[in-house]
Formats: structure tokens, C-alpha cells, sequence
RNA sequence: GGGCGGUUAGCUCAGCCGGUUAGAGCGCCUGCCUUACAAGCAGGAGGUCCACGGUUCGAUCCCGUGACCGCCCA
């Protein structure tokens, strides 16, 4: 029954990880009449491997399940993983690289994609491994992952049903093209930087316009003027430079009078906007920069060159023809591709799409209603602004990876048919049928994940179990890419928001505040700290930093200090064992620990600690509820280490009697232990569930699936927290006293004090005989509202008493000001409320009687 | 350009509905190896709650303006 001395988590926590896994008690089983829990993981991406934020998330997310589990809720947390296109494909794709193969040219699309999925095994068995080391206790038996058969059923009933509901369509638009992963993407994965360029202002007759992407004026099909800008009235059109193409000038609001010259070159092929005037004006569209980022045929001798080369080349060429007026410096919005930061090319061209306003405005009133209650709120407002200015949806990708498209078209009478199933042949004229060869968006099959992870398209028993699901805990940096389309095609399938709760978490960064990302080298590996410190230790460092709103400073102080905490519960549990040793006590657990209470004649830091224990279930309970992780960290560490081991065991420390057996005593004193550790399992798993098995868990049982202390009013108990609140004041005061002086600590010491307290406590904890009875006026005296205490010291002493007492009248007389000043005050006494009146007449009698005893020394 | 958030102890941050002498952890200072723990124990110092104005009997908290920092969108 001894616990070795010095806290190892890796000594246990392999084997426990490992035991949750395979015992399958995290799985989750309907009954009926209980209350469920239901939550998904945003599935991490096949990427790699899970950095500091997704061990945050996943914190977060087990201190929330293990709660609910232990409150008895039907509780499933659903694991699982992304396919991730874009991301995966191009870290194959590199991968291949690396081994001088150009995928695209070198391997047949099936041949990539079997290479893709021997990745993803990879990668997906170190996340799950992973998930396992950091205690998660997901249901693994309903592990899913976004590309699987049944995730891409349920991919195909949504776009056929869409399709037919023309919601999806298909059509020539201008996209975000990047060429650097030769595919379109949609905006939010276009990221803006400011980055230093030029504005070249060049003259197409007899008016000047200005640009900062002159290449771009090859594809020139029109200029715009303001309507209302008198300067170019008349004006009809002008010669395009270089080209000699004559271009209509057109009337546009686009145009701002007040910018520059007034005058703005129209590129519909090559500029989102111009895209747009173009449309307006019925201009033909010439592009003139293909999907390579190089000059198109139609650019004429500049064709074959890459963008910047032609850039230079036209400049020069416009120079050299005398029509460019100036150039200045420039800041540009470069839009660049998120994955690989290429600087995105706007295209025509021929995609996908959802229509995505009708179903955003359902979204919209989910929210409003709160029928979706984002947390914290002030997302809210991010969330409106974006949803009410949504765009529609560009899910075509010219990709390998992913679900494929379930549209064929028949290259013989020209049918196009969505379906469920895949076809070979045309209905109409049995010719052979073509499927369209992209792929949809990853995160067209994450946002089925709510409930395609349940069965769906089948209505199965999971569906209607799970469905909603709780809550969501996820970061704000897929708030559109993910929550809003899971909101939006939640409701559109399933009639019903996928979640009633949307917690944002922070973003975990370095001890500097920097962001964790590899390129700056700063990232901490989950694994790498889990090892050295304990996964207990780094779940608590996290989540005491996890206040909502804000981000999470992740320093390794905070990782030793979260560490000394593990340490201490370590070493409070060894000296309970070696003292039940000695007390001859066998391992004893309570029945019900939740219901047990000491006798009401039981020694009173009994009645305390279990009174500070109802205190502290309530506040674990109020925390993880409403997702507050750090009070609920702050709470938990508060009672076990202030409340448990620095005051109830020190007090206990003097009772235990050799041989005395299993006791009243020490029954308490193990039933406040057990619970203390149901309160902290959510947060610290292994070393709670190590502790438990140790203080006489049954083999094959867990603590995480035992009841958790509820808060019951009844329990608090005044008597005792009064009786060893004064205890505490007397023992603080005493040693205070005896800092000040600076007395030996070990030296004896006597005094007295003004009300009952226990002498063996004093002594014990002091090193203070103390009589009950009048303070002696010739020692030390400290005195507050409640009581007086004396020390006796040698003489000599007198001067730092004198200068202690003054310091205190002066606090005294400074406060008692105060609160006279307040109460004499007309106009504050007929507006503040009675309440705050009478606390300050509390106040003022307190002070004043405190004033009078010191006078009075 | 539009929007959001932040500014509280040396550091990282709490502080709910406006009302005690504004809190915690770390760090710092002093003293202790007190038979669980030096990854420990006891005691202590340290604050113009960014600035200015307003509302209020009363403002760290609410409102306005400004400064600085960070983020999102175009």
C-alpha cells in the first residue's frame, strides 16, 4: 500500500490510457428516460499530427464529457478525423515530390488516391494515438472519418437533393484561382496581405487610367467614367495601348470621380469587380492569363509568359510608347492562397456553386432565437456580420482528393444528371456518360458531420438519440468554414440546429504571446511536454489559463507549477497510506460518498472539510457548465490544496493514533479524499483514477464513471466554518505575530487568546501555548473584531509591536473616515440601497471596536 | 476603408448585476530541510485598474473622446 515517493505519471498514465481504450467503457448506451450528452469532434485534418490547440480543444471537450458522464447523462463524444483535400493532397503531393514524382503527370488518379489513403492511415493512427496518450474518452467505436463509405452517402443525398432543388448550380464565375494547387478556391480560403507595390498610371488617349496589375490591360474590353463626371462627357471610346484595340467608355457608378483621374481600365476577365461592370455593360470577356499564371494566346507576343515577367515586359513597352504618365509607390491587398500562399489569380470560370442566402438566413434566426447559443457572445456579432453578407459557395475543386462530383454528363446529346448512384450509361440516349472528373470542398462533407457521423441518410437509432448534439467546442478560426455550414445544412436536412451550444475557444500561444506556428519554430509537441511533465499536469496548465475570449499563454512555468499540484495530491495520498499503515486501517470507500456526511458530533474540521467540499462541488459544477474551464481549475486546486492538505490534514496530522483502525475519523478523512478526486477527474484523469484504484478501487472499475459531488445547500455548515475560520485567524495571527518579531520558529511561546479555540491546533501549527483567558497587555497583542490575542516575549521586543500597532490604528482611523463620511452623506443615504447602508454601519462598528481595544493597550 | 477585442501587481491573467481594505499563479524579499511533499512550509512587499471627460450618492466596471496593442473582413 505505499506510493512510490516521487509523483511519476509515467508510471500510470500509458496503462490507464490504454485500459480506457480497451475496457470500452466510453461507450455510449441509450436508456431511456436519462438525460443525453451528445458531442462530435471537429475532426483534426489527416495532415500530421495534433499540436498544443487541438490538446486545448480536446481538454476542454474531456473536462465537459467526463463531467457529464459522472453526472449520469447518456454521454457520446464522437471521435474522428477530415480528409482534409486540399491540405492532404498537397502534403502528398509534396511527399512525392521529394521522391521526383509529379503526381498529376506521373500517376493515374487512382494510383494517387491509393497513395493518399496510405497517408491517411498513417496520420490518422498517430491522432488517434495521440487522443489515447492525452486521456480523451471518446467513443471509439463510432469512430468516422469524412471520407468514408457512409460520410459519402450521406454527401451524395445532400448535393443530389440541392441539385434538384436549385440550390446548386453550375456556372461560368470569376474564382479565386490558385495556380500554385491548380484549383479554384472559395474566398475564405483567399487570405489578404498588405504587401508594398505600385500604381502605374498609364494613358489610353485622351484620358488616363491607373493600375497596379498592368498586365491585366491586355484583357482590357472597356474604361468607365462616373455617370456624373462632366470631364469625359462626349467621350465614346479610346485606344487601347499596345493592342490598338478600340474599347467603349463606359458610364459606371465604379468609377469614383474623386479617385485619381476618375477613369478605371474594365478587365471583366481578370478582377472580381470588373467581372461584375462587365455584366452590367454586356462586355465580352478576354482573358489574357491562364490557369498556369502565365500569358494566354490572346495576350499576343506576350503569350507564354509567366504574369510578373509580362508585368515587366508591358511596362517597359509602355514606357518605350511614352503613355506612361507615372508611377507610385502602392500598398496592395494581395488575395493569397491559404494553403500554399501563392498570390491567387481571379479567374472565370466554370464551378459549382451553393446558393447560400436562403439557407444563411435560417442560420441567421437560429442564432437570434438562440436556438444556438454562441459562446462567448461577442461572436455573435462576427457571426451576423458575415452570415448577413454571405456569398454563394464555390465547392467545385480541381482536385484528387475528395468526394467526386455526382454529375455525369453525356458527351453525345449533351445530358447532364446528378445521382445517387453511379451511372455508365445516358438515359436519354444510352451513350456512355462521363462523371465530372472535380471534387467537392472539405468542408462540403464536414458539414454534414453533426449527423452524417450518426447514420444518416438512414434514420438510425443514433440520429434520433444524438441529434441535436449538446455542444460544440471549437476555434473561431473555422467559424465559416465550419460551424456556419454545419448550421446551415443542419437545418436544411435535419429540420433541427446540430447544436444547441457553440463554445469559441482561445488560441494557445508561446510564453512570448507569439502564435505557435512552424515556421517560426515556437510550436510545443502535445506528446513531447504530456512525456516530461505528466498529461495531467499539462491538461491543468491549459485549462487554468482558459479563461473565454481570451487566448492561452502556454509557458513552462506554468507547466511546473501545474506539475507541484500533481505532486502535491501525489504526496497527500502517500501520507494518508502510510498513516493508515500505522493506524492499522484497511482501504475503506463509503458506500455512497456522495451522500455520506460526517457525524453530526464528529470532530469539526470534519464538518468543515466537508462543508468546504459542498462549496467546491458547486462551483466545479456551475464552471464546467457554462464552459468557464479556469474557475473551474482554480476551484478545484483552491480546496485541495489550501482547504485539504494545508489545513484538514495538517489538523488531522495530530489525531492519527497508532493502531487505532478504521475510525469515524478516518472514515471521514476517506470519504472527503475519494471525493476530492471524483471533483478533479475531469480535469486529471490519470492521477485520479490511479488514486482511486489505490485507495481500494475495484480492478475493473473506474472513477470516471462514478457519480460527481452535486452541491446540496443543506450541507453547508455554518458552526464549523465559523468555528475553524477563527481557528485559521487566530494560527495566521500567531505566526504573523512571530515573523514580525522575528522570533526563532522553533522557540516556545505562550499566550493568550480571548475565545475558545483548540490549544493542540495553536501548538501544533503555531508553536504556541495558549491559554484561553484576558490578553496579557505586557506581550504582543494582536486583536480584531472577534478576538484578542497576547504573546508573551522576552523584553526588548516592545518597539515592533509599537510600530505594528500604529500601522493598523492609522488603517483603522483611514477606513472608519470612510465610512463615516459616507454615512453622514444626505444624498447617499436617502439613493443607496438599504443593504450597502447597513454593511458600512457594520463596517464602521467593526472598525471602531477594533480601534477601542488598541487604544486601550 | 469597415468592424471587433484588449490595456488591472515585475510577468501571465481573474474580477458575474456599479457598493468591503481590487484578487490568483508565477516571480521577488525574509525565515525555515517542522517525521507527505524543497516540485515543500510559514510570513511579507508590490496597484494612479491606459488618459481625459460624462452619467451616478458611489465607477476598475456604464457612456463618450483619444492614445497604444492585437485580430477579423473588404
Amino acid at each position: 500500500m505505499q506510493l512510490e515517493k516521487v509523483y511519476e505519471p509515467r508510471r500510470f498514465e500509458p496503462h490507464w490510457a490504454q485500459w480506457w481504450v480497451e475496457s470500452g467503457i466510453y461507450r455510449a448506451e441509450w436508456q431511456p428516460g436519462k438525460p443525453v450528452f451528445s458531442l462530435v469532434i471537429p475532426p483534426p485534418n489527416v495532415t500530421g499530427s495534433l499540436h498544443m490547440g487541438h490538446m486545448l480543444e480536446h481538454t476542454e471537450i474531456d473536462v465537459t464529457v467526463r463531467w457529464h458522464r459522472m453526472k449520469g447523462d447518456v454521454t457520446l463524444w464522437l471521435p474522428g478525423t477530415d480528409h482534409a483535400g486540399i491540405a492532404t493532397e498537397m502534403v502528398v503531393s509534396r511527399q512525392l515530390q521529394a521522391k521526383g514524382i509529379q503526381y498529376r503527370r506521373d500517376l493515374s488518379r487512382e494510383e494517387f488516391e491509393k497513395k493518399v489513403w496510405e497517408w491517411k492511415a498513417e496520420s490518422g493512427g498517430t491522432i488517434k494515438r495521440q487522443m489515447i496518450q492525452i486521456g480523451t474518452s471518446c467513443d471509439w467505436s463510432r469512430e468516422r472519418f469524412t471520407y468514408d463509405p457512409g460520410m459519402s452517402r450521406a454527401v451524395r443525398e445532400v448535393f443530389v437533393t440541392l441539385y434538384e432543388k436549385g440550390v446548386i448550380y453550375r456556372g461560368e464565375y470569376m474564382v479565386n484561382w490558385c495556380p500554385g494547387c491548380n484549383t479554384a478556391i472559395s474566398d475564405l480560403e483567399t487570405v489578404h496581405e498588405e504587401t508594398a507595390g505600385h500604381m502605374w498610371h498609364i494613358r489610353y488617349g485622351p484620358l488616363v487610367v491607373a493600375t497596379t496589375r498592368p498586365e491585366t490591360m491586355l484583357g482590357d474590353t472597356a474604361v468607365a467614367v462616373n455617370p456624373r463626371d462632366e470631364r469625359y462627357a462626349g467621350l465614346t471610346s479610346v485606344t487601347l495601348p499596345l493592342v490598338n484595340r478600340e474599347i467603349p467608355v463606359v458610364r459606371d457608378e465604379i468609377a469614383d470621380p474623386e479617385f485619381g483621374s476618375g477613369a478605371v481600365k474594365i478587365t471583366p476577365a481578370h478582377d472580381p469587380n470588373d467581372f461584375e461592370a462587365g455584366k452590367r455593360h454586356n462586355l465580352p470577356i478576354i482573358q489574357v492569363i491562364g490557369q498556369d499564371a502565365r500569358m494566354t494566346d490572346a495576350a499576343g507576343k506576350y503569350a507564354g509568359l509567366d504574369r510578373y515577367e509580362a508585368r515587366k515586359r508591358i511596362v517597359e513597352d509602355l514606357q518605350a510608347l511614352g503613355v506612361l504618365e507615372r508611377v507610385e509607390d502602392y500598398t496592395v491587398s494581395l488575395g493569397k492562397c491559404q494553403r500554399c500562399r501563392t498570390v491567387v489569380e481571379p479567374l472565370v470560370s466554370k464551378q459549382w456553386f451553393v446558393r447560400t442566402k436562403p439557407l444563411a438566413a435560417k442560420a441567421i434566426a437560429a442564432v437570434d432565437e438562440k436556438r444556438i447559443e454562441i459562446i462567448p457572445e461577442v461572436w455573435v456579432k462576427t457571426w451576423n456580420e458575415w452570415m448577413h453578407n454571405i456569398r454563394d459557395w464555390c465547392i467545385s475543386r480541381q482536385l484528387w482528393w475528395g468526394h467526386r462530383i455526382p454529375v455525369w454528363y453525356c458527351d453525345s446529346c449533351g445530358y447532364e444528371m446528378a445521382s445517387r448512384d453511379d451511372v455508365a450509361t445516358c438515359p436519354k440516349c444510352s451513350g456512355p456518360l462521363r462523371q465530372d472528373p472535380d471534387v467537392l470542398d472539405t468542408w462540403f462533407s464536414s458539414g454534414l458531420w453533426p449527423f452524417s457521423t450518426l447514420g444518416w441518410p438512414d434514420q438510425t437509432e443514433d440520429l434520433k438519440h444524438f441529434y441535436p448534439t449538446t455542444l460544440l467546442i471549437t476555434g473561431f478560426d473555422i467559424l465559416f468554414f465550419w460551424v456556419a455550414r454545419m448550421s446551415m445544412l443542419g437545418i436544411e436536412f435535419m429540420g433541427e440546429v446540430p447544436f444547441r451550444k457553440v463554445y469559441i475557444h482561445g488560441l494557445v500561444r508561446d510564453a512570448e504571446k507569439q502564435k505557435m506556428s512552424k515556421t517560426k519554430g515556437n510550436v510545443i509537441d502535445p506528446l513531447v511536454v504530456t512525456e516530461e511533465y505528466g498529461t495531467d499536469a499539462v491538461r491543468m496548465a491549459l485549462l487554468t489559463g482558459a479563461a473565454p475570449g481570451t487566448d492561452i499563454v502556454f509557458s513552462p512555468e506554468r507547466l511546473d507549477t501545474s506539475r507541484a499540484f500533481s505532486n502535491k495530491i501525489w504526496n497527500a495520498a502517500r501520507f494518508l497510506f502510510l498513516n493508515m499503515e500505522r493506524c492499522s486501517v484497511d482501504p475503506w470507500m463509503a458506500e455512497d460518498v456522495n451522500a455520506y456526511l460526517p457525524a453530526a458530533n464528529a470532530a469539526v474540521e470534519d464538518r468543515w472539510i466537508f462543508s468546504r467540499l459542498n462549496e467546491c462541488a458547486r462551483e466545479m459544477n456551475r464552471a464546467i457548465d457554462s464552459c468557464r474551464y479556469h474557475e473551474a481549475a482554480q476551484s478545484v486546486w483552491h480546496f485541495i490544496y489550501d482547504d485539504f492538505c494545508d489545513w484538514y490534514i495538517e489538523l488531522k496530522k495530530m489525531k492519527f493514533v497508532e493502531g487505532c483502525g478504521l475510525n469515524d475519523d478516518w472514515r471521514n478523512l476517506l470519504a472527503v479524499f475519494e471525493s476530492a478526486l471524483r471533483l478533479l477527474h475531469p480535469v486529471m484523469p490519470f492521477l485520479t483514477e490511479e488514486l482511486w484504484h489505490r485507495l481500494g478501487g475495484a480492478e475493473g472499475k473506474s472513477i470516471s464513471l462514478l457519480a460527481y459531488p452535486q452541491f446540496d445547500p443543506a450541507r453547508y455548515d455554518s458552526e464549523a466554518e465559523r468555528e475553524i475560520g477563527l481557528l485559521q485567524d487566530v494560527i495566521r495571527a500567531a505566526r504573523n505575530l512571530r515573523a514580525d518579531l522575528g522570533l526563532d520558529p522553533k522557540m516556545p511561546l505562550e499566550g493568550r487568546v480571548s475565545i475558545a479555540v483548540d490549544e493542540v491546533a495553536v501548538q501544533r501549527l503555531a508553536g504556541l501555548k495558549i491559554t484561553v483567558g484576558e490578553v496579557r497587555k505586557t506581550g504582543v497583542v494582536r486583536s480584531t473584531a472577534a478576538f484578542d490575542l497576547s504573546i508573551d516575549v522576552p523584553a526588548g521586543q516592545m518597539e515592533v509591536q509599537k510600530k505594528r500597532v500604529e500601522k493598523e490604528r492609522e488603517q483603522l482611523e483611514k477606513n472608519i473616515a470612510n465610512c463615516r463620511r459616507q454615512l453622514s452623506d444626505e444624498v447617499f443615504l436617502g439613493k443607496a440601497p438599504a443593504k450597502v447602508i447597513d454593511s458600512i454601519r457594520a463596517k464602521l462598528a467593526e472598525y471602531e471596536a477594533q480601534l477601542a481595544k488598541l487604544n486601550a493597550l
